[in-house]
DNA sequence: CCCCCTGTCCTATTGTCATAAGACAACACT
DNA sequence: AGTGTTGTCTTATGACAATAGGACAGGGGG
């Protein structure tokens, strides 16, 4: 039972693998938050090209919001060559982001994980690391002026970790 | 009297030790990133009770923004009881939302730096390690259900880099 | 073929954000 | 007392976000 059509490939996920949540509080239109939240997973290699989204009606149903906001999420992620919408198939993953091998990203995740572990422990909440990781984050590359120990340059949209 | 504990001198800085920044692609409104801005430096330590709040008319003119939104920011943080506005001389700062002491601060500090110094040796730019630490972090508060783990103290450093 | 599912589009309405321009109230200093 | 500074408030206007409700178009399976 293959699922995917006759293109070059195969599926392997019909249920997508990324789950859109809402941040009331963080003050981010609604439509954005999706955004990010899927250029994210793209940046992490949650989701690759072929990848398929949750369906819009699935969205509206599981976030109670308008299908009309879904839909300017995901024609702005069109509109960028990010995914693509097939009606009466669903919406894909066109392109990735992904900038980093697993590997090094799952060494980076665990060496994070760490961190978080330590900033709890000495008493910080949730809160108190978002504004520590935010403020360093914005001096690091406040000091490097654009230019990383690698090359590499984008300047898209940036979404503070709060 | 005015609430000033000391009368002649309580100053130190005219000038405000907190400089208010703006990101139009995070579609965080405006006032909101004020708020947000104010209140991660209270949490840091950056900010405390006495300190002084950039004059209204300041920001006004160092972010061309328009004085009903400085208002509304420092409206909704003093409704907070953070911060309190007195007409003739300024915006003060009322309460912390300081949680660890300096020290400890400044050693997460420093081992975040190392992590973030990894992460951009590794490749990844800016929005890449946004996107790996809200996931992370969003994962580790999400497994935690809002208990903090603090019993001991850190000592270890974060693995790798010094 | 027909029906259902999918993404997409339309109009209208409501609420919030940000702006302009001006006025007022409390305070410090001369 | 008078002047200048500072925070606060009012009114109006334009833009955007999100909603409701309905309609249309492409694709697949019975």
């Amino acid at each position: 039972m293959t699922i995917g059509q006759g293109d070059s490939e195969q599926v392997g996920f019909q249920v997508s693998p990324i789950e859109f949540r809402l941040d009331p509080a963080s003050g981010v239109p609604t439509y954005l938050q999706l955004v990010h939240q899927v250029e994210h997973a793209l940046r992490l290699g949650y989701l690759k090209p072929g990848d398929q989204l949750p369906k819009v009606r699935d969205v509206v149903a599981s976030l109670a919001i308008n299908p009309n906001t879904v839909s300017k999420a995901y024609r702005e992620l069109e509109t960028k060559g990010l995914i693509v919408g097939r009606p009466g198939q669903g919406t894909f993953i066109l392109a990735t982001l992904s900038q980093v091998a697993l590997p090094e990203l799952t060494g980076l995740r665990r060496s994070l994980r760490g961190w978080l572990a330590k900033a709890d422990t000495a008493g910080l909440d949730e809160s108190g690391i978002a504004a520590l990781v935010a403020s360093e984050l914005r001096d690091f590359y406040e000091r490097l002026g654009g230019s990383s120990t690698r090359s590499g340059a984008a300047e898209d949209e940036t979404e503070g970790v709060a």
